[in-house]
DNA sequence: TAATTTCTGGATCGATTAATATGGAAGTCT
DNA sequence: AGACTTCCATATTAATCGATCCAGAAATTA
C-alpha cells in the first residue's frame, strides 16, 4: 500500500515480535503503550498508532502472528493425512515442547493471554475464546474421524474423550507456568493417551510402541 | 480489638463477599478500587483503608475466604481417613460442582484470580502459584498412599498419574469459564478416573460401580 | 454529660492510562 | 528540483489508577 514517502525508521515485524513476548508474559491489560512502544525502540505515539491503530488492533495483530508462528504445533489436528490418534498425539506432544520451552514465556497465549479482564476488554476476551473453541472442534473431529475409521469404537467413553483431551490440553499452560518440565509434560501425554489407546477397535497389546517413534514438530 | 468508637456502618463479612466476587470474575488487577469500594455500598476510600489495609490485604484476605469456603472442595485431599481413589474423586467432582456453578463466577480464583499480571503485582501471583503447589502436593500424597496402602502398584504410569490429574484439574477451570456444564466435566472425571483403575493391583471387572455411589459434596 | 474512638464524605495526591494534536524533518516519486 | 507523503519528537488531552489526608459527625464508654 504504502509505495511513497518517508520509510519507516523501525522494523514492524520485529515490533511484532516484541509486542507477543510482552502480551505472552503479562497478558492483554497489564501491558502498558510505554512498554509496547519501548520494547519498538522507544517509538513515539504518533508513530505506534500510525502503524497499529491501536492497542487493541495491536493485540489481534499479535494473536494471528502467533497462531502463525507457535501455533502451528496445532496444525496436526486439521491434517486429514495423519491418522487421528497421531494428529492428537503430535498436537499434544509439539505443543508441550512449544509452552514448556525457555526462549519464550511458557504457557498458551490462546489461553492466558487475556484470562483477567476489565468488561470493556471482553472483545479481546472473546477473540480468545473463540480460538479455544476452534481447538476443541479440532480434537473432536479427530476422535469422530477415528470412529469414522473404525479406529476406535463409539461408545459413551469415546463420546466424553474430546473434552478430557481438552480440558487436560488447557490445563498444561497453568502446569507450564508453574514450571512443570518439557518431560513431565510428555509423560503425562504418553499415559493420558491410554484413554484413547483402551477404546481402540482392536487393541493391541505393544501399542504403547507407537508413542515412541512420532515425530514432534517445531 | 475494637470495643469503643463508632461502630462501622457497612458489614465487613459481606464487603468481603462482594469482593471475592469482583476478584472472581475479574481478576486481580482490573478491578479497580472503585468498583471494590462500589460493591461494598459506596464506602468512603478512608472507610475502605481503615477496613482493609489496601487493595492487596484484601486480596488476600479474600483468598483465604476463597479457600474456607468454596476452596473446602478440596478438603478430601488431606483427609486421610478416606480411601486415596475416593479422596481424589470427590475432590475433582466437587470441584467440578463448584466452578461450574452459575450462582458465582465460573473457574477457580486460585488458578485465574491473578493469571494476568504486571511485574509489580509478582507476589500477589506468588501466592496464588503457592496454593497450586499446596495442591498438587495433596493429590500427590493420595497417589503414593494409594501405594502403600497397596492400592496402586509402583510403575512408571503411576509415577505420572500425579501429573495428569494435576494438569486435568487446572484445566477444569478454563473449560468452566468457557461454558462447560458440570455434566459434561462429570463424565470427563469418570472416564479419566479410568487410568487410576488400570493401575490398581488388582483390577475389578466391574471397578467402574464404584464412580456411581460416591457422595460430592458442597 | 464528657471524653474517647472511629467512622464518614469530600478533596486531593502524584503517577499512569490510552489516545490525540502539532510542527517540522526526512525520504520517495515525478 | 519540486511536490508529496510519512515519518519523528514533543506536548497534551481527559480519565483513571491506588492511596492519603482532613474536618466533622456519630456512637461508644466512663
Amino acid at each position: 500500500m504504502a509505495r511513497t514517502g518517508r520509510p519507516r525508521e523501525f522494523d514492524r515485524d520485529k515490533a511484532i515480535d516484541a509486542a507477543t513476548a510482552l502480551f505472552w508474559a503479562h497478558g492483554y491489560e497489564p501491558t502498558s503503550l510505554t512498554q509496547l512502544k519501548a520494547s519498538m525502540g522507544h517509538i513515539s505515539p504518533a508513530s505506534f498508532y500510525a502503524a497499529f491503530g491501536s492497542k487493541e488492533a495491536l493485540f489481534r495483530e499479535v494473536v494471528q502472528h502467533y497462531l502463525a508462528t507457535y501455533g502451528q504445533v496445532m496444525a496436526p489436528l486439521w491434517d486429514e493425512s495423519l491418522p487421528p490418534r497421531e494428529a492428537i498425539e503430535r498436537t499434544l506432544r509439539g505443543s508441550a515442547r512449544m509452552q514448556a520451552a525457555r526462549t519464550h514465556p511458557t504457557g498458551c497465549l490462546v489461553v492466558s493471554g487475556a484470562s483477567n479482564c476489565s468488561p470493556e476488554n471482553e472483545p479481546v476476551q472473546a477473540l480468545l475464546a473463540a480460538e479455544r473453541q476452534r481447538t476443541r472442534a479440532g480434537i473432536k473431529a479427530c476422535v469422530e474421524r477415528a470412529i469414522a475409521r473404525n479406529e476406535l469404537k463409539a461408545s459413551p467413553s469415546t463420546d466424553i474423550l474430546p473434552n478430557i483431551l481438552a480440558t487436560f490440553f488447557h490445563g498444561m499452560t497453568c502446569e507450564a507456568r508453574d514450571g512443570m518440565t518439557v518431560d513431565t509434560l510428555d509423560a503425562a501425554i504418553t499415559s493420558l493417551l491410554t484413554l484413547w489407546d483402551i477404546n481402540t477397535v482392536k487393541p493391541l497389546k505393544n501399542r504403547q510402541k507407537n508413542t515412541e517413534n512420532t515425530g514432534v514438530r517445531l
